[in-house]
DNA sequence: GCCCTCATGTAATAAGTTACATGATTGA
DNA sequence: TCAATCATGTAACTTATTACATGAGGGC
């Protein structure tokens, strides 16, 4: 059985501390959504995948009447994370950016209508810098340094890419 | 029928003149493929779909025995594609980066090992910055101004990943 | 003769999103 | 009481990759 980077995910999540799938949803939702995002419709069968791999061993939790199932990282679990973790063979980054193909091709259109894509995709970019600040605003403390070295390198990113895109937008402005 | 950005690039190829799907392939593969990639299993398939909603119309156009159909933009087919050019409600760029999914939960190794990673990403975006470089030199004249302007974004890019990874990878060298 | 490029296409598979169904608890 | 949140799960769908099959032309 192979896993993907998913399934690491979840992996991850779990090394940190039991966590039922919904936890683990919200958990993604405010971290490594940026760059690896994950829905329930992966999240469950991969919490069942993992434990039938003995990676991961899941206890009914129930709070009250309200159904919970937790799960927690098994030694078999761990191992597998950080032999993945020492892997660098396959790294590359994916990107896909419907703003830079429209770019690439807007020759077709006015500048000033091209000029409009770069400040829309600048925009974006500023509102996920405001979105990480305030990830980053409300953290929770913990000995695990390196969330926060990912996050700052996000809002470096994004910052970059704000930055990047108005001088873009000023020189198809010029350009007219 | 509705497109998706996937079909625009197909559009937006064959706005610069016919072109047959080998081609479109070629083309996207030196120029979108950083940040649009496509496949021939999309390609060949959305070549016909376009055809049948009139947006481009080929035309067999063998060399010799070899077959061959090339495809052409309709005039409804350019129409779809500046509107879709025009259209700025839908930029959000998406990144999938497994060296940053693994740095995230690198507190499970020790930072040598989480420098490695930052390490090899850096040499990953070293190696597109180059790529990058090639495709530049030897790029044909054209008047179309915009695919330059994409291509010098991608490049400032991948060189400021270059040194943001870099510099994270001396952090974590320096904690130890 | 053989390999590479040109050229078209499909089938199987993988990966992931969206929408939905279900139901308990909590707080206003 | 009503909405929001906690919680689990699946089915349908979309999207894209990989691998394969097929075959002609050009250059060594």
């Amino acid at each position: 059985m192979d896993i993907g980077p998913t399934g690491y995910v979840v992996l991850g999540m779990l090394r940190l501390g039991e966590r039922t799938g919904y936890e683990i949803k919200q958990l993604v939702d405010r971290s490594t959504r940026f760059f690896w995002a994950a829905s329930y419709g992966q999240i469950y069968p991969e919490l069942k995948k993992l434990e039938d791999a003995g990676l991961i061993s899941g206890a009914a939790d129930p709070q009250g009447g309200r159904q919970r199932r937790a799960y927690a990282l098994t030694a078999a679990g761990e191992q597998a994370l950080e032999e993945w973790l020492r892997d660098t063979s396959e790294l590359g980054m994916e990107l896909r950016d419907p703003a830079l193909l429209k770019l690439f091709f807007a020759d077709a259109i006015g500048s000033e209508d091209a000029a409009a894509i770069a400040r829309a995709a600048r925009e974006r970019h500023e509102a996920t810098v405001a979105a990480l600040e305030e990830v980053r605003r409300t953290k929770p403390e913990s000995d695990n340094r390196m969330p926060a070295t990912v996050l700052e390198f996000g809002l470096d990113f994004h910052r970059w890419c704000t930055e990047r895109f108005a001088r873009m937008e000023q020189e198809l402005k010029e350009k007219d």
